[in-house]
DNA sequence: AGACCATAGTTAGACGTCTGATTATCTGTC
DNA sequence: GACAGATAATCAGACGTCTAACTATGGTCT
């Protein structure tokens, strides 16, 4: 039976399992290579916009605001928590996405307290742009598993999140 | 056979998978899982510092410090690559921890362009003290799997991370 | 020795986020 | 109708990081 090769989490865990007696190798494990493979992704996105005057924060914005149940609507707050950011920097962020053209900001007639932010042509078209080269490096990162190994990760993982979100 | 529940990664991978057909859910899926446990573990971790002089990233610092081969001194250079920040970014760290009286600096009399950093009985304090409540916070976020997912979940995510680092 | 380049650490300025305070608007009650 | 409290967005100040420029020291080659 073939031995997996170490990784440099291996080697990271090992190098100080022997300082602390109660750790869990398996769970430093797991932590570090979660937070090594989500660094990678995130430096490869913000790479990919290197250059121009777009930023992933702006990508990641519209993407909140085309996924929303009303597509073409959505408040600044309602975009902060799909964002998982606070309001005031989605002020922010918003601040650029005008600036830029991608969106725009209009005071909800209903209720003149909100901000409805719509994306414009030109948001529509780099929001399409850029999740194809993101979804592309993502299945690039996972492409060394087969689909029955990333169906049996997600099982695991589903059962983290589920017990993180307070088992409901 | 009992399917497992949803938890809000299903449901935000199945609000916009209508939307692009060439993405892959279980690959979105694992993405987002491993972004919002990291993110929650990342949280979790700087609000144990909150009301402290202290912060998560004195803390890391000195972790990187402690774990070096040779644990009672390392460079600058040597820490920011630990920790994986800039040397930039570990100037002002290493102020903050030499101010607050946790580590010293001291420069190398064999290269003079070298500092070299060492813990206080303060800084080994400190650290021993976070690094269990850390660890105690990370075993209770992947309480919910057996010994045996937990293996599985790092033989899954090694493959990855071995794949990220080129495969070697 | 002197010129040249590499290396170690720091500094300067910008960016994105955070917490907490502020302004404007809506809602409910007297 | 007026007032108190809740809610939406923004503003102000701080923090940590980044890139790029700068200073100081060490190594190399003629």
């Amino acid at each position: 039976m073939a031995r997996a090769r170490q990784d440099s989490v291996d080697r990271h865990v090992a190098r100080w399992s022997g300082l602390l007696e109660d750790m869990d190798p398996e769970v430093e494990g797991a932590v570090t290579r979660m937070q090594a493979i989500t660094k990678r992704l995130r430096a490869g996105h913000h790479a990919s916009y290197a250059g121009t005057d777009d930023t992933i924060e702006d990508h990641h914005t519209l993407h909140a605001l085309m996924i929303q149940p009303y597509p073409e609507e959505a408040t600044p707050a309602q975009l902060a928590d799909a964002c998982g950011v606070t309001r005031a920097a989605m002020t922010s962020r918003l601040d650029r996405l005008v600036q830029r053209g991608h969106a725009t900001r209009e005071v909800d007639p209903v209720d003149r307290r909100r901000i409805l932010i719509r994306p414009t042509t030109s948001g529509r078209t780099f929001w399409e742009k850029g999740i194809e080269a993101g979804m592309a490096r993502e299945q690039a990162a996972f492409s060394s598993l087969t689909a029955k190994e990333l169906v049996a990760l997600n099982v695991l993982l589903r059962k983290v999140v589920l017990h993180l979100e307070g088992d409901g």
